[in-house]
DNA sequence: GACTGATGCTATCAAATAGATACTAAGTGC
DNA sequence: GCACTTAGTATCTATTTGATAGCATCAGTC
């Protein structure tokens, strides 16, 4: 086993220096679940993702889709229409966090109003 | 198929008024994602919680336990010894949204850095 | 028997973030 | 010219976070 395989191991997210930090304080997050989540159905424009992610006002989800875009899990493009067309995408990274994220929202769906 | 098989279905995230965007609010969150996976070794007390993770602060480490335990995700015991004692165990619905977390805690650690 | 130490919680203040709403830009159609 | 559409920013307030200090309890020490 190479030194290079064993990388991913110094990742510790209950280290408060460790980057992973930023990842999981971005990712465990009430909108950045739903976002992600809605993007698995394929790219969608802004005005969509407003009407699924109901309850989110303008400015936390432009944040939250630069944010989600800054650390590489969407792209963002622009078509030069009139009136401007935005579309955002999940990355390759995007679609394997989409993974963990359903599962927590498939949990929650199930489990709350059970017990 | 009874029409009681099928009452989880009416739980949906996406809704803004559905009770689960509480718990999904209350999971989806940095710090009850590391409490709930720390808490999976087993009962902690206070002090052994806010040394694990990491630059959490006394006031916001007791209110995310306190959420959790309105939730019933865990349970909250004070052992009446001298200094008093203060141990958390994660219930039953505890464990159950240990595993969605581990699965998001695990993701993160392994695709931070490597794209 | 006052003094220190340990533990867990709350009180207090500043800073950051969320949320609601209004406004801007750019071009089309009337 | 004027209204309309879309996406984003600006603005203001409310809520939450974060850093610290303080409190209560009582055992052990001198």
């Amino acid at each position: 086993m190479t030194e290079l395989s064993e990388d991913y191991q110094r990742n510790d997210v209950y280290a408060a220096m460790c980057p992973c930090r930023d990842m999981l304080d971005l990712l465990a997050n009430k909108w950045s679940a739903l976002a992600i989540g809605a993007l698995e159905d394929g790219p969608q424009r802004t005005g969509e993702l407003k009407r699924r992610l109901e309850g989110i006002s303008t400015k936390v989800l432009s944040q939250t889709l630069k944010k989600l875009e800054d650390h590489g899990l969407l792209i963002r493009t622009i078509y030069p229409e009139v009136p401007a067309r935005v579309e955002y995408e999940l990355t390759q990274l995007g679609l394997g966090a989409a993974q963990p994220l359903k599962q927590l929202r498939s949990w929650v769906e199930h489990n709350v109003g059970t017990h």
